[in-house]
DNA sequence: ATGCCGTGGAAACCACGA
């Protein structure tokens, strides 16, 4: 039998980052179970030193923590009974936890908000209402955990730690993100009301570091099952990462894992990273 | 323009997602 080494690089030129970086991920899995082998996969070849996961749809005795730490993680979660639910997967180390809910409405039973310190980052992981249909009451909620978001992060901004506060914000925040924006201007993730209430909180001073490194590029973070749409790009930039002034400057990378999206048994959505300089 | 797909959970359909 013939064999052929050329066309493989060593797997150590494939290694995603250099050890003088983080890397930061945040991935909506929509359910952490059915999708445990592409999640395994994925943490085993791009290894994010944090990898923050929303849509678990898990209560807290099912989240898969064996096979998660075989794959060289520790984790902190927030389950919910089949839907929401939020966790914060961390390389070696298990992540120091500040809080798993986002402050303001006692009466918020939803999953949706897990924060953690990490080598002196905090790391805020957000699965923020999607709010259809609107107008109602899920739509209303939206914008009311909207305001509780933003409340909380003018905290975290005023502290002058560093932070990180990413995940499934369920907002297109211009045209550029949206692949056919007149579709979906009455939807509630991209009327202008939410889209404002988004460049209100960006306002108080973080980076949207997507955009900081791609200013231009069509970026898309998730796909809809049906119509074809991750063939025909019929994608969303929902996933978000933002940072506050002292780490947008360690910024060093940044993008989608977009080929995750075409797996066998794949989450609608793709991973998205950063990398930040020591 | 639309859950056409997909998941979880309960009950052979429904809620929910974006």
């Amino acid at each position: 039998m013939k064999t052929n080494n050329s066309t493989h690089l060593p797997l150590v030129y494939l290694s995603p980052q250099p050890f003088h970086t983080m890397k930061i991920a945040t991935y909506n899995v929509n359910g952490i179970n059915s999708r445990l082998p592409v999640l395994l996969r994925w943490l085993k070849e791009t290894a994010p030193d944090v990898a923050c996961l929303q849509e678990l749809k898990a209560p807290h005795e099912k989240i898969p923590l064996r096979a998660i730490e075989d794959a060289g993680y520790q984790a902190l979660w927030h389950g919910q009974k089949s839907w929401n639910g939020v966790a914060i997967l961390c390389r070696h180390t298990l992540p120091e936890e500040r809080c798993r809910v986002l402050p303001g409405d006692p009466e918020d039973l939803h999953s949706r908000y897990i924060e953690a310190k990490v080598n002196g980052i905090i790391i805020g992981c957000l699965y923020l209402p999607n709010g259809n249909p609107v107008p109602g009451p899920k739509f209303d909620y939206k914008m009311r955990w909207f305001e509780r978001l933003t409340a909380h992060a003018a905290g975290l901004f005023a502290s002058g730690e560093d932070v990180v506060l990413t995940g499934d914000y369920n907002v297109m925040p211009t045209e550029l993100d949206v692949y056919k924006p007149e579709r979906w201007v009455k939807d509630a993730l991209f009327l202008p009301e939410v889209r404002e209430a988004f460049h209100t909180l960006v306002a108080q001073g973080w980076t949207d570091a997507i955009r900081k490194l791609h200013p231009e590029e069509v970026i898309y973070t998730f796909w809809d099952f049906f119509r074809d749409a991750y063939n025909r790009n019929a994608g969303l930039r929902i996933d978000h990462f933002l940072l506050s002034p002292h780490l947008d400057k360690r910024l060093v990378a940044a993008g989608v894992d977009r080929n995750v999206r075409g797996w066998e048994k794949t989450s609608d959505h793709a991973p998205v990273w950063i990398e930040l300089a020591s």
